[in-house]
DNA sequence: AAGTGGACCTGCTAGC
DNA sequence: TGCTAGCAGGTCCACT
């Protein structure tokens, strides 16, 4: 599910509401991507911070640490009305002072992660290989162009990869590079740096879009306060197989990259 | 080093 | 109606 809009918009969600609330108790459900790595009892008591994120994790301080929460591909944050009767999914509860936030994940790839700082592992770990900010202005043209030098790998998989810039998943690096008009699977060294200006201004155009429209909600994302997304009703070709390019006409493509799908116009995405 | 494919896990839908 | 194959918003890891 979540890119960097639904991150994004998921953490504004809860941020003002838990900032400064104390945990009252934790209760787990299956078992996530990583183990939580604390005892769940020991947060009892602690006091959270403001809700921070970086790429597509979420960081929440507690006490002198944090948890650090990944959505993974069906994971969503909510506010529990109904604290006492977790579903199926619900794999984690943080119960506060001032509400329960509850991670419902019927994939369980999202993650846990009990952490001493964003900078100490197992935190800094995860969080270490990760590219630029897409809104951080030391990303645009020349660090795209720079950092996709020599790269072999098509530029699509190289802006998923996030090791360049962050925020960007399948959704959106489909919408970016058909705003940017460059065809997907162009080898990523060998885009120009005119076109890499245009890609970094199209990654950022695409995500400020979502994130206005609170992200896309393709089956079942909601923010914490149960919000859907409406970016899905603007996207140009994703999920649009077959169906005419909004621009040109041309039937919509659909092909497979790293066994992900890529939606594309073959008339208005150049190589 | 960079690139590739498999792994994790469950649910939904289209097609037979 | 019921079964099955294929697909889904992510990312880590082992291997070449």
């Amino acid at each position: 599910m979540p890119e960097l809009p639904e991150v994004e918009t998921t953490r504004r969600s809860f941020a003002e509401r838990i900032d400064g609330a104390t945990v009252a108790a934790v209760r787990l459900g299956k078992p996530l991507r990583w183990p939580l790595g604390c005892m769940p009892a020991s947060l009892v008591g602690l006091r959270i911070g403001t809700a921070a994120r970086r790429g597509k994790y979420l960081w929440l301080p507690v006490g002198d640490g944090g948890l650090l929460l990944h959505l993974g591909m069906s994971g969503s944050l909510a506010f529990s009305e109904h604290p006492g009767d977790p579903g199926a999914h619900d794999h984690f509860d943080l119960v506060t002072t001032r509400g329960t936030l509850r991670l419902t994940d019927p994939r369980r790839f999202g993650a846990v992660v009990w952490s001493l700082g964003l900078d100490a592992d197992p935190a800094r770990k995860l969080v270490a290989g990760l590219g630029l900010e897409p809104f951080d202005p030391a990303f645009g043209g020349e660090h795209l162009h720079r950092a996709l030098r020599g790269r072999r790998v098509a530029i699509k998989q190289a802006l998923l990869a996030g090791d360049i810039v962050v925020g960007a998943g399948n959704i959106y690096a489909c919408e970016a590079l058909f705003t940017a008009g460059i065809d997907p699977r162009t080898p990523a060294g060998r885009v120009s740096r005119p076109r890499c200006d245009r890609l970094a201004e199209a990654v950022r155009r695409i995500l400020a879009q979502a994130l206005e429209l609170g992200g896309s909600t393709l089956r079942d994302y909601r923010d914490a306060r149960g919000m859907a997304g409406s970016f899905q009703q603007h996207a140009a070709v994703y999920g649009r197989a077959g169906q005419p390019c909004l621009v040109c006409g041309t039937p919509v493509r659909r092909i497979v990259q790293a066994q992900r799908s890529t939606f594309f116009c073959p008339r208005c995405q150049k190589r």
